[in-house]
RNA sequence: CGGGAUGUAGCGCAGCUUGGUAGCGCACUUCGUUCGGGACGAAGGGGCCGCAGGUUCGAAUCCUGUCAUCCCGACCA
């Protein structure tokens, strides 16, 4: 068998690699019309990535460079807090998400498990995260609280069958991750260790060059207490994030609790129906009667639908001016109704399809006290409703609402009157910009975008308890371990940067996570005093340790230029005419700076602000 | 899955309304000129017009179905 043999520091197989000319660098002069958003387009146009299929993309050379650069960063930061680099297995047996009751949720209805059934008839599923089978290794090797605590993580791709995957890299089925898992023999250690990886995070998004924002986040289907979620701002974001403008708050929209402006009181006398012919908006109501939309409490019907099979409809009452927050929602009943009927599957709107006699519901015109019979004779529905108000309906002195009868609306109604009950109030509104701070109303929170590229949760004892994974504490008794998970997209954070960092040019790399960090360009490559000049301080750039890529192809120089900035390597070093006389160019692919000199002197003030930029932002 | 759109050469597009055997720009190959901001000229190569079925003497074009991709919503690193 050959032995390949590696010689040296492992990375001079690179020293070939670094020409143009062997890079199979195809880039492309027109944007491809399936992007959209600009660092999807930049990352296509300039040859990073290729789609094999939705969501599902190569990483060509340059973007390996890229997201090992990444890794590096991550690696190193990780290391640093004292974690343990491992790698975890993709495929996962079913029954070890059985035991923690997520196998169903992530499987059916619109579970995100890619899930296959091998030969011998085992139900597989392929990795979207990691806390079973960390929970279930735990369990084996942790059996004392001296072993604790411990945090072990790996950077691999995860599959995620995603709804709809979306802007390239950013929400794609197959992607890198580096997932991370603490141990703790309790919560304050817990809470100690998510204080460590927060500051880590920060240092990562530093180091990495973009701008980062921690956040207050929901916690979605992994559980858990506590979590916060590190946002990339930028325009293109999916999420909307709601901050305060001293910082002091953080949060996405999904969690962010805030005060909602104050309703303008209804000033009616007494309680009276009023016929609204056709008006089953509250706009249609507002301009035809006068009312503002703070004055009308608006219905929303849902059904919830349960693991053990419940089809639960339920009624949400919310001022008019409010949106539901489905998330928060979600999470009421959740937390209420699991134990009894299982996990939340989904939450859609309630269908007429659905009711035995649709004629019955009086759709547009409905109160808080519509009656259940609508929903008799429904062969999937349960019988009665789940009645839920938001703060804001329920704080409502008098309304205007639904008369539970076509074209008829009550004007005047109070909770308490006509049989209106009014349920305990819950905050299940989408805060907005505007809204008041909770713990600080003369702030008002602001709005803004961002790429949620990293996430770290509380995790607390739920998988531990679920998979049975107990340690023995101090006083020598066996309980589950505390546990947190943390999470890093890295190749929605390459995409990130460039969404944060291009302009009309291309892309424009921060130095930490650039391919290269300079370019030399030769500009005429038939010229041989060009070429030699060029090769010459390659070679020593190279091996004054800068990452330097040569651009010796037979092109004009205008192809050469366009390619380095729309590659966005942050340096470019042009050997052109001036070589005859010992002058080269260097410019910096951020601010367009031009320098002309002798080498030496230039390369002298380049290695010092390199060393600036290598450290991030 | 619901709503919207698009599939014609590697990329960007025209052709389809009014059926007649496929075209433009970029990229690619060869030669010559040019050579610091995506050069010019000449000559080339490359397309089961997404797929299947139907209508027709004849289909990229009309009809039906299907698949794929993208955008808007639920999912999330």
């Amino acid at each position: 068998m050959p032995i390949r043999t590696v010689i040296g520091s492992g990375l001079d197989w690179f020293q070939d690699l670094m020409r143009v000319s062997a890079l199979l660098l195809v880039t492309l002069r027109d944007d491809p019309a399936e992007a959209e958003i600009p660092s999807h387009r930049l990352l296509l146009r300039a040859g990073y990535i290729r789609r094999v299929a939705s969501g599902i993309y190569a990483y060509l050379p340059l973007m390996w460079r890229v997201l090992r650069k990444v890794s590096a960063i991550v690696r190193e930061e990780m290391d640093a807090t004292g974690a343990l680099e491992t790698l975890l297995p993709q495929l996962q047996p079913a029954e070890l998400w059985e035991k923690s009751g997520r196998w169903a949720g992530y499987t059916e209805g619109e579970g995100i498990m890619f899930h296959l059934i091998d030969r011998q008839e085992r139900e597989l599923g392929l990795g979207p995260t990691h806390e079973e089978v960390i929970t279930s290794l735990a369990a084996e090797l942790l059996r004392s609280y001296r072993q604790l605590p411990v945090t072990l993580y790996q950077i691999q791709s995860k599959f995620r069958d995603e709804i709809r995957p979306r802007f390239g890299l950013m929400r794609g089925r197959e992607f890198i991750m580096k997932d991370a898992y603490s141990f703790h023999a309790g919560p304050e250690d817990l809470a100690r260790e998510f204080g460590i990886m927060e500051e880590a995070y920060s240092r990562i998004f530093r180091r990495c060059g973009v701008q980062a924002l921690a956040v207050e986040a929901d916690s979605g289907a992994i559980g858990g207490s506590a979590s916060k979620e590190f946002m990339v701002t930028a325009a293109a974001g999916e999420d909307l994030i709601l901050s305060s403008p001293d910082g002091s708050y953080a949060a996405n929209q999904e969690r962010a609790q805030a005060l909602p402006q104050p309703a303008q009181p209804l000033e009616v006398e007494g309680s009276s129906v009023l016929k609204t012919p056709g008006q089953a908006t509250i706009d249609d109501l507002c301009s035809a009667h006068g009312f503002q939309p703070c004055q009308i409490l608006k219905v929303i019907l849902l059904v919830a639908r349960f693991e053990q099979g419940r089809a639960q409809p339920v009624l949400v009452s919310l001022r008019g001016d409010q949106q539901l927050n489905e998330v928060k929602l979600s999470n009421v009943l959740q937390s209420s109704h699991a134990p009894e009927w299982g996990a939340l599957l989904s939450l859609q709107p309630l269908l007429a399809t659905e009711l035995a006699d649709a004629s019955r519901m009086p759709l547009g015109f409905i109160g808080p006290d519509l009656e259940d019979g609508v929903l008799a004779g429904s062969s999937t529905l349960e019988p009665e409703f789940l009645r839920l108000a938001d703060h804001t309906a329920v704080e409502l002195e008098t309304f205007v609402c639904g008369a539970n009868s076509n074209d008829q609306h009550r004007v005047g109604v109070r909770w308490g009157q006509q049989g209106l009950v009014a349920p305990e109030p819950l905050d299940l509104r989408c805060a907005l910009e505007g809204d008041g701070l909770t713990h600080d109303p003369s702030q008002k929170l602001c709005a803004s975008r961002g790429i949620e590229v990293g996430h770290i949760f509380q995790l607390g004892r739920k998988y531990s308890q679920a998979l049975d994974a107990r340690f023995t504490n101090e006083n020598g008794r066996d309980e589950p371990l505390w546990m947190g998970c943390y999470g890093i997209g890295v190749s929605r954070l390459a995409q990130a940067a460039v969404e944060q960092h291009h302009d009309e040019a291309g892309i424009v790399w921060p130095v930490p996570i650039a391919p290269f960090e300079l370019v030399v360009v030769i500009a005429n490559a038939k010229d041989p005093v060009q070429v030699d000049l060029a090769e010459r301080l390659y070679r020593e750039l190279s091996a004054a340790g800068v990452d330097v890529l040569l651009d010796d192809r037979s092109e004009r120089a205008g192809v050469k230029f366009k390619d380095a900035e729309l590659l966005g390597i942050p340096w470019r070093l042009v050997v052109g005419r001036g070589a005859a006389d010992g002058l080269v160019e260097l410019v910096e692919r951020a601010s367009g700076d031009k320098r002309e000199g002798a080498p030496a002197v230039l390369l002298a003030s380049l290695q010092e602000q390199l060393q600036q930029q290598r450290l991030g932002l």
